[in-house]
DNA sequence: GGCATTTCGTCAGTCACTGACGTATAGACA
DNA sequence: TGTCTATACGTCAGTGACTGACGAAATGCC
């Protein structure tokens, strides 16, 4: 197979991000990225479906893998069990992105649209450990409850990490877990 | 004050929403809404920030009234109560907007543009709800997390009324909190 | 009947994104 | 080593979303 490609768009994502930090995500232009990646306008639309893209790739990787670790998950643990060790099992992918991860977070956050494409990769991702979920025999709907319930505590875990950085994620996994469960089974555990 | 303008804006939605229907999103104009609403394109970009919004607005109507409904809910209920009961008091709302709101639904399902926007909106929802929480005591990440919940929980259960529409929004919200439960407190109730 | 406020039309412009077509490069195969 | 082919890339032209500036028309108040 001819012509790499792939380092065009490793460059295109790293003139994003760059540009996107010093100028800001509306102010900066999808020909002003391919330029200083070298390339043309044209090239940066074909790597990425549009401009918000060159921020969200390699996200789809993240995704199935967290999706086959919930399918391999030992079979007698329950749903939300199940996706708490999968979670738990990324901390080192986490860990080694953090440099990458860190500003893109901070640029994502005063950026709307590019919250908005967030979101629907976190959408993307539910439906992921949902699907996952159904293989390991849980009903659709319950598969999609608990889909967005583990997600929901993993971001709860993800800020909590954030705020203390030098613990771990699994204690964080496990206090948010545990939140989780506190906040379903209140005054009356049983109405 | 002068002009009306809200009935602008009212022919502006209901023609977007037809001629979505009829063409789909993508191969239909801004111009072509404005035309048929008999007025501009200009006028149409000052009633909506961007296209997508003329199928999404008086959502935050909704998003006030029921974090309103959170923050009055009676101060004894636990934080997910309070929000099951809140989305209980939306019953009527919902009702009445059947006719417009299914229509939109499908179109919605079927374009990945319009679903980016309903998460945000979504999302947003979901900020209030969690500001709502606070407001009862609640601390913040738990408010969140509750937010995320309920929202999740309010979400199945809408999707069971819409697989039994003659069934009532009570119900299925009764049964959506305890499929929520459920999964939160299998098969060992305590760690 | 003036006057202020708000809506709307017109015009011109930027930028995200796409299709068509031609070119260059890297590997497969003779 | 010289074709052959698949793939990445450049160039060009075009559509459509969205914005700023300016002027005109409509509405309510005095």
């Amino acid at each position: 197979m001819p012509r790499s490609g792939s380092d065009a768009r490793r460059r295109l994502q790293q003139a994003a991000l760059e540009l996107f930090r010093e100028r800001g995500y509306e102010a900066t232009t999808a020909a002003e990225i391919a330029a200083r990646a070298g390339v043309t306008e044209r090239t940066f639309f074909r790597h990425f479906k549009d401009k918000r893209e060159a921020l969200f790739h390699g996200e789809e990787d993240f995704r199935t893998a967290l999706a086959d670790a919930v399918i391999a998950a030992p079979a007698d643990l329950d749903p939300l069990s199940a996706l708490r060790v999968s979670f738990g099992a990324t901390e080192q992918v986490l860990r080694d992105n953090r440099a990458f991860s860190g500003p893109r977070a901070a640029l994502i956050d005063q950026t709307p649209a590019l919250q908005e494409r967030m979101l629907t990769k976190t959408a993307g991702l539910i439906d992921a450990l949902a699907g996952a979920l159904r293989r390991r025999g849980v009903k659709a709907g319950a598969a999609t409850l608990a889909a967005q319930m583990g997600m929901a505590a993993f971001n709860h875990a993800v800020t909590m990490w954030a705020t203390d950085p030098d613990s771990g994620l699994q204690e964080n996994l496990a206090r948010a877990f545990a939140d989780l469960r506190g906040l379903a089974a209140p005054t009356p555990p049983r109405n």
